[in-house]
RNA sequence: GCGCGCUUAGCUCAGUUGGUUAGAGCACCUCGUUUACACCGAGGGGGUCCAAGGUUCAAAUCCUUGAGCGCGCACCA
């Protein structure tokens, strides 16, 4: 394109106009794929390598802002990296998604008419529908991710339900229940009653609602009262525990009483001793439901001896162990029957209002049911075969010490606050139930067949685990399925299964994901990595918190308040997406998103487009780089240099929004607002180009579009993509960033005089300067062309003083022009400004203290900085008795 | 209840290890000479850094307490 005019280039950036072109023409060009771009040069053989996952998005529908804030953040890094010479993989994904996806088709299915689509399906054909929109989904997401500009390798693309990743998923539950980590027991968990399938503990949502507390006996002589507020699973109590020492009930401890409460059976009621029971509260005593309470599950186990009753089942509604009065009973009317009975017997004490916490099932919404039921489990107590330690001992010390006290395989957290949080969440963890009823997912990969001869009682059955379905006949596989994050938790790995992948990738050098799934995938990542490999699935995590509209809400579909990204993008561009999107960013923290940043955000990129139309007419490419003549040249390079390792050391510390502060700042001030002013004078086109080609190159990783489209439109060679990260000493000089800030400073007051005074722009203002061991005639014509004036020996008659710095004063004339009052106003208020920093300098170097203990060189910067205040007032004073 | 954050200009937020008179963007006010840009330029106003106490020569920054907001966890039966 050469020595263009600028009239060839359109005036505004058009996103659409570059876009999908370029990034085509990157996809083509095979650079998002490690392994082409070592074999076309563009990276070393024995490169560092970096690698970032993409957390796989759920094949429910389309991405969303957040979304698109996650792929900014990893493009960044990815592209950042690239640039450095790293051999680079971003590899995108997406996730099955089991339970959400499933119940996400069967609405649609009952949507268009459906009554049951499980039953009038069956499950293979429901699994061919939910199959159907699992890929359209997933095109329509690659589409997406594409259209936000992610720099990702599709060759790699993975997905959590697909081959390698099955197979993955088999082969660790058969090693983990080889080394007898998973294993299927009878226990308490959570049921959805409405999704009927189980849920584990991190997918219940804790939510508070009002609830009454009742205190009763179980019968008139039972010799303790205790409190609940579901009165029906009492039916199934065969407990009451106190605490051991309670001086109250102490003697009562080790006593079964039978009590006849309208259950299947008496009750037979153990008065246990337990550590656990908090004395203060209540009566003290704790009517014991191990069938419908973890807790309580928790105190069978220890205290064996005590029963175990399921008096709910899992239609919701009570079983026959409740009694002829509650069976088939919903929950809520057994609990109003069961309190009204309590009522007539005199057996009710109290009845409270309270509030409590009911878990409740994240995807189905229901409350969850705590139930008695035959589960797949994951054991994160139990001594890991040949290891010594458990699965817990492995996630904690991958965050802490590193893995094996090895500091090298340590996990770090970005911000360290989450570290306690998983820290803390390690030590309540409970075994991890992985089964689901569901039948989108993984079936869980063991078979069962009748060992004995049809027709015996109790026949006995024969279990087999593997990664494949066992030889012979009258096999029938497991008909439950994976919790979806027992696969995801293999990401790391499952996704690096191609040639050298693992060995040249893992453990992975960058994730990043919202707070909200540390437990879900963060925590199960390192579960599964620590222990089926050694080794930690990741080095660096960066957590993030939510998007949320302007006003501080969440985006939802239930608040219509959505904002679909690939819509915006086309409006305002991708690049102006991405730096609305990451200039809030800062880890851990929500921040919000708003229409404004999209605006002022494209205002950017259309005026990095302009300042490249200003440099396109002004220079040619392939000039050598620039070689300083100026005061402003050196400033500009020298400031250059500075923000290029500010800005490498923000990326490299996934400080994302400072980065681009520090970009934005440089830009639009230094470079577009006063050194591009300057070369119109200057004409030091090499340097004017240098300082554009360095820039869009740092400002790539989060504009690709318009810095490459730029990058064409200057004729470079190849792609901005794979040019060399700016890698530039640091040349910046105080003499020169002084100098320069006062040329600066000058001209920008005699611009404020002229607001002042409201003199005509047009008219030029005669100035003369008188500059102390300051020698800044080089930059005469600078100055005059800026603050539209001319430079003369000396100024007569009526004029504004300006002292600029100890060094440099100017006087403007004002001949004709000058308002007295006015400028006597403005003197005096500079002077007042003048009279209290000096006194506040006084002050503080008058303190006996400061001088003693300050450092040196603090002292003497406060000494001089009070000189130089002082000579300033002094002159200041100087000129207010000469005008009036 | 326990734990962790946050509170800085009208709004959204920076402020890395305590050290010149606390910053940006948006909004606001005034003015527009200058063909890179009106998706623009120039100039300007605006802050008791939540409160109180403490440490220090020096605190937005460190400590204590409190208030408001948010998050995580929890067996208040």
């Amino acid at each position: 394109m050469g020595n263009m005019e600028p009239h060839e280039i359109p005036k505004a950036y058009d996103p659409k106009e570059w876009e999908t072109k370029l990034y085509q023409k990157w996809e083509k060009s095979g650079f998002f794929n490690p392994d082409i771009c070592i074999e076309k040069g563009v990276t070393k053989a024995d490169a560092e390598p970096f690698s970032v996952l993409m957390p796989p998005p759920n094949v429910t529908g389309v991405l969303h802002l957040g979304h698109a804030m996650e792929n900014s953040i990893m493009d960044v890094a990815a592209r950042y990296h690239r640039m450095r010479g790293d051999r680079t993989l971003f590899l995108p994904g997406a996730d099955h998604a089991a339970v959400a996806t499933q119940s996400r088709v069967e609405k649609n299915l009952v949507a268009s008419g459906m009554t049951n689509p499980r039953q009038e399906l069956g499950r293979d054909g429901l699994l061919e529908k939910i199959r159907t929109f699992a890929d359209g989904s997933k095109e329509t997401i690659a589409k997406q991710v594409r259209a936000m500009g992610s720099s990702c390798d599709w060759s790699r693309f993975a997905y959590t339900f697909d081959e390698p990743r099955v197979l993955a998923v088999n082969t660790m539950f058969k090693k983990m229940y080889d080394d007898g980590l998973i294993y299927k027991g009878y226990r308490v968990v959570n049921w959805s009653v409405k999704g009927q399938s189980t849920c584990s503990d991190d997918e219940l949502e804790h939510i508070e609602r009002p609830a009454k507390l009742y205190t009763f006996r179980y019968s008139k002589d039972f010799p303790i009262a205790v409190a609940t507020t579901r009165p029906e699973t009492k039916l199934g109590d065969t407990a009451v525990a106190v605490h051991p020492d309670d001086p109250r009930y102490r003697d009562l401890i080790g006593q079964t009483f039978e009590v006849e409460v309208g259950a299947a059976k008496p009750l037979s009621i153990k008065i246990i001793g337990d550590e656990e029971v908090d004395p203060t509260f209540g009566t003290g005593a704790v009517g014991v439901t191990p069938a419908h309470s973890q807790t309580d599950f928790d105190m069978r186990e220890r205290h064996p001896e005590i029963g175990l009753i399921a008096v709910i089942g899992i239609d919701g509604s009570m079983t026959a162990e409740a009694g002829p009065a509650y069976a088939g009973l919903p929950v809520l009317e057994a609990r109003g029957k069961f309190v009204a009975m309590l009522r007539e017997k005199g057996l009710l004490e109290k009845e409270e209002e309270v509030t409590q916490n009911v878990g409740t099932s994240d995807r189905f919404g229901d409350v969850v049911e705590v139930i008695p039921m035959e589960q797949w489990f994951v054991a994160v107590n139990r001594e890991i075969p040949g290891r010594g330690k458990t699965l817990k001992d492995l996630m904690r010390e991958a965050v802490t010490e590193g893995l094996g006290g090895d500091a090298d395989r340590r996990v770090a957290i970005q911000p360290e606050q989450f570290e306690k949080i998983y820290l803390h969440w390690i030590d309540l963890l409970r075994d991890w139930c992985i089964s689901r009823q569901i039948w989108w997912g993984h079936r869980i990969p063991v078979w069962y067949r009748v060992k004995s001869k049809v027709g015996e009682k109790d026949p006995e059955i024969e279990m087999y685990c593997g990664i494949e379905a066992p030889d012979g006949e009258g096999w029938e596989q497991d008909s439950d399925t994976l919790d979806t994050w027992f696969s995801s938790g293999l990401w790391t790995f499952s996704t690096l299964d191609q040639g050298n992948d693992f060995a040249n990738f893992h453990p992975v050098s960058f994730m990043q994901m919202g707070s909200e799934i540390i437990f879900f995938w963060m925590a199960r990542m390192i579960l599964m990595t620590t222990y089926a490999l050694d080794t930690i699935p990741f080095r660096d995590v960066y957590i993030h918190g939510i998007l949320r509209d302007k006003d501080g809400r969440k985006f939802s579909k239930s608040l219509g308040n959505g904002i679909d990204p690939i819509d915006i993008g086309k409006e305002y561009g991708t690049d102006a997406l991405r730096i609305a999107l990451l200039s809030d960013v800062t880890p851990g923290n929500d921040s919000r998103f708003s229409t404004d940043k999209m605006e002022t955000s494209r205002n950017f990129v259309n005026k990095l487009w302009n300042l490249s139309r200003y440099v396109a007419t002004m220079s040619t490419a392939g000039e050598d780089s620039g070689t300083a003549r100026s005061l402003s040249d050196r400033f500009i390079l020298g400031r250059l240099s500075k923000i290029a390792t500010e800005t490498t050391g923000h990326l490299a510390e996934n400080r994302f929004s400072l980065a681009i502060e520090t970009l934005r700042a440089f830009t639009l001030d230094d470079f577009a607002d006063w050194y591009v002013e300057i070369h119109k004078v200057e004409k030091n086109d090499a340097v004017l180009r240098q300082v554009l080609d360095t820039l869009i190159r740092l400002w790539h990783p989060f504009i690709p579009f318009v810095t490459e489209a730029i990058y064409a439109t200057l004729d470079g060679k190849g792609f901005l993509m794979t040019v060399h990260w700016p890698d530039i000493p640091e040349t910046e000089n105080p003499e020169t960033s002084t100098a320069f800030g006062e040329l600066r400073t000058l001209v920008t007051r005699i611009r404020n005089i002229r607001a002042v005074y409201r003199i005509d722009p047009a008219k030029r203002l005669h100035v003369s300067l008188s500059p102390k061991n300051l020698d800044l005639s080089e930059s005469y014509p600078v100055i005059g062309r800026l603050a539209r004036i001319d430079i003369t020996e000396r100024v007569d008659g009526a004029a504004a003083e300006l002292l600029v710095s100890d060094r440099l004063s100017a006087r403007v004339s004002l001949e004709g022009i000058i308002d007295i009052d006015a400028e006597r106003v403005r003197l005096g208020k500079e002077l007042t400004e003048a009279e209290r920093y000096a006194k506040s300098l006084e002050a503080k170097l008058g303190n006996p203290s400061f001088a003693d203990r300050a450092p040196g060189a603090i002292v003497a910067q406060t000494k001089a900085t009070l000189d130089e205040t002082n000579a300033k007032a002094a002159e200041l004073r100087g000129h207010l008795s000469s005008i009036s």
